[in-house]
DNA sequence: AACGAGGTCAACCGCGCGTCG
DNA sequence: GCGACGCGCGGTTGACCTCGT
């Protein structure tokens, strides 16, 4: 009973659901002076009446400086799509190859505009492609040949993704390891069945096509 | 203008792993 | 070896937003 008393007041401390914009300053000041990491106490020392699992997450989600807002480009839709189809659901793993996109905006994309379109007559088709291509090595290494020997860009103007490509070796097979700096031009695809094939495809339909 | 349906995304939850005493 | 603790990850939820009727 007494347990109880005082589980349901440590509970009526905490404060849960959206953060306030003082709440957001407080971790935010405090973490520039005395850095990030030791959640728990860091939720304490700053004041908040969070858990340090909240804290955490506001900061690496959303208050962190480097954190990139807005919409996911072409792009990293096709970077999100081939990572998928080599690691699944591995969000953080993806993430790392993002800059400044967080494993909550990656997995919320793929829910939202990725799986919604899974059933749609295009999609399985593409998802058979890219899986083949990820399968087999001797395709990704001409796609990855056609790629660097291309000069033709000009379907995609926006800036690379920067040095999302400079670690992207293949774990199943090591195939594909692209070490130039920033996204490769996208060709014209050469090669039946190759991921790039199904990716042109894709850019095809609109290279915005998941918003 | 009002309302409902569907979409989006911030936040929470539970679990597992690594570290430390 | 073992338990406590901190942390990170993936899955899920629910509030809010947008759009169509």
């Amino acid at each position: 009973m007494e347990i109880g008393k005082q589980q349901s007041s440590v509970e009526e401390e905490l404060r849960r659901g959206p953060w306030t914009v003082e709440e957001d300053l407080i971790l935010t000041n405090y973490i520039s002076k005395h850095g990030e990491g030791r959640w728990n106490s860091l939720a304490k020392c700053a004041g908040l009446k969070r858990t340090g699992k909240s804290c955490r997450l506001r900061w690496l989600n959303y208050l962190r400086p480097d954190v990139r807002r807005g919409n996911i480009t072409a792009e990293e839709q096709f970077l999100i799509l081939e990572l998928h189809s080599r690691w699944g659901n591995r969000w953080s793993k993806i993430a790392q190859h993002l800059p400044g996109r967080t494993d909550n905006e990656i997995k919320n994309f793929w829910r939202t505009r990725v799986q919604k379109h899974a059933n749609q007559q295009w999609m399985p088709r593409l998802l058979e492609r890219m899986r083949t291509a990820v399968d087999s090595s001797r395709a990704i290494s001409n796609a990855h040949t056609t790629l660097t020997s291309s000069n033709d860009n000009s379907k995609f103007s926006s800036p690379p993704v920067a040095s999302c490509c400079n670690d992207y070796s293949d774990e199943r097979d090591g195939a594909w390891v692209v070490e130039e700096e920033g996204w490769p031009e996208f060709p014209t695809p050469s090669g039946e069945g190759s991921m790039l094939a199904g990716l042109w495809e894709l850019s095809a339909m609109g290279s915005n096509m998941y918003v």
